[in-house]
DNA sequence: AAGTAACCGAGACGGTACGTCCGGTCTTTGC
DNA sequence: GCAAAGACCGGACGTACCGTCTCGGTTACTT
């Protein structure tokens, strides 16, 4: 009656490798920073052949991206008190925090960067790191919706690029200190309308 | 009658050899793209030397730079209606538009991209077209402090980084189109409060 | 029986590189001659990267000197008569041939002129191309000592350096023909005393 | 009539440049070797523009070649004691020891390595540096013919050339110490036939 | 247990671009 | 009108990585 036991197909590939090759990748990017990593430098690090990074990598950012993905690989629990400005207030804080850790923002500067001008890695990325790890808190802003806190009408996943975005300029074109004072801005402008204009004549018209 | 008798010493440098250059950096980077663009290319475009280039620019960044400054050289003027809301509508659609243009907003994207890898071009980029070009805005947006159609306590360069990052979010990650409905999405976010929660019991309590 | 069954670990250096890259010297030399000659212009022609020269040559110079070697590399035969003074006169008679070659002698000049700039160059052709190749000459002129038909007490070497030395002064400076008649002549002052003076009274007197 | 006053056409070229430039040439050529020296370090050096360089010098060998000119001015004069093989032996020695000097010798060897891609240089070293000063030193052994003291049927400038080649050899090849006791060997050679053969039978016959 | 095929390290290879240097020409400015 | 200053085009330098390609050696699966 046949073998098969178990295993699938199953690639030989040397996990140890693999883990080297993100080891050095991440190292090399602390140390030398993002523009002296390179696939040769990588590769001499972690002590394996350029060959073996090409098989597995499509580029040296595929590496990175997959390097910093073990580093989060923790999941990111997003409170839910009820008050979701406070939540988001708490979840904005965190954020900043890890984007400001010099062994992470930068690291995630790099990857939008190279994404310009490499489409693949930027699928990636856009997939696997931003709409991947930013899904529980749209989430919670939608459970907010649904308690009436916060309008029905307005995209979620948009809201956030708003949030996103305004912590990315700090981070990429790096227009102020990305602290938790300018996370709190960023919540008082967006979950609390602190910018809206105060002309009550007007207020809120032009949204019916 | 006295009039001026000697010029400043005035530099040597070629005006001709300049634009050449600037127009080449331009030329190549939209039938190409940033990737392809290199000083060698440059060079071998304009009918210039390396060297000229490497003497006048640190960088093939800094040439793109001073080619798209020299693009939207023509002064934009920020419209004054009265009504800050509607003037921003209006000064972020045509922001919008000239993103979304393909001989524009992917240059600005490489210039921020090429910034994480360089201090200097990050520097110059900052300078002179983040803080530079939007001074009018700021300045626009303190206008409407002082007639009380906006909060005096908050930073305008710091609601601009929001909006301007939204709208970057958009451009380097593609996480949806840059179009007007996400402007007025934007800046009803920002300008509103359309995205303050509703939740009466607590609204704006934090502020003050 | 027990043979070597493990060969040396072998460079994996590609013959067929090597031989286009120095096929390629010599044939810029001859076409363009060597100011023309560049690392550059050797890797475009020979179909190979600049980087695999400099991977096994130190110098263009180095190249070149290769490219010769492998074009003389038929072992010279040295006459042996047992008439001295005959065999020197066949010898210098080809060489001075094999030097008035425009694709022989002019590369020879263009080394030792290159030499002289260039230490590790000149070591390598006074070893390889000097010393090397003059060899069996010394052992011919040692021979003649032997036989009593030269003075033991001169080194052969050094004799050698007079007759190759005005060879190349003819190569180096073209003061004049380098022809047969030359070659003749030089024999003869060198190995008949042809321009000794003929004032017998104190003829080879401070020899002892 | 007419003014005229006194200057022939006389060209206005600046003295002080000139002497500038060659010193300065000279200077280079001391301190870092001919490899470091450059019509744009010259220029530099000496204070003067490049331009100057090229209006008055085909290359910078031409600008080395006037400085070493300048420096052996003083013209060498030829002993005549009625001995022509002492006389060599002082002439040579005094040869040797000139081109041993690492002031002299080494720029020598530059010029003749340069010769070899320049053949202005080529002729005009030959003509002012080889014939030139070797005229008085030919002159010396046709003296010696008209004694009998050597035959008359020998090229005085080919007996030259043999005893300066044996010289150059040394000097471009470093095939050996160039002292005096080369010198000695050179002249013992050439001078008074000490590598002819010993063989009685048929010594000098060929000569006739 | 042997055969075999994917994987691995090592590193040579053809390329492209780097940033620098120098050659030789041309232009501007001052004496 | 020559000279200093120096910008300019051109071309080669030697280096760094790219991504591809053998080469042997080593696993680990197959038979």
């Amino acid at each position: 009656m046949a073998t098969a036991k178990t295993a699938p197909p199953a690639s030989r590939r040397r996990e140890s490798s693999r883990l080297a090759i993100l080891d050095a990748a991440l190292a090399l990017c602390r140390e030398e920073g993002y523009t002296k990593l390179s696939v040769e430098a990588i590769a001499a690090r972690a002590g394996a052949s350029k060959q073996t990074i090409y098989r597995w990598w499509p580029s040296k950012g595929a590496v990175l991206l997959e390097a910093l993905e073990r580093e989060v690989a923790e999941s990111v629990t997003i409170p839910d008190t009820g008050d979701v400005v406070a939540d988001m207030r708490i979840v904005v804080g965190n954020l900043i925090r890890r984007h400001a850790d010099p062994n992470f923002g930068p690291h995630v500067a790099a990857l939008i960067a190279e994404s310009q001008q490499d489409p693949a890695l930027a699928r990636d990325a856009l997939e696997r790191f931003v709409k991947g790890r930013r899904a529980p808190l749209a989430e919670r802003l939608r459970r907010a919706q649904q308690l009436g806190q916060l309008p029905a009408s307005l995209d979620p996943e948009a809201i956030l690029e708003v949030v996103f975005g305004a912590l990315y300029h700090r981070l990429l074109l790096r227009s102020g200190p990305l602290d938790a004072a300018y996370g709190s801005f960023v919540v008082d402008v967006v979950f609390t309308g602190a910018a809206a204009r105060l002309d009550p004549a007007t207020d809120g018209s032009h949204l019916r």
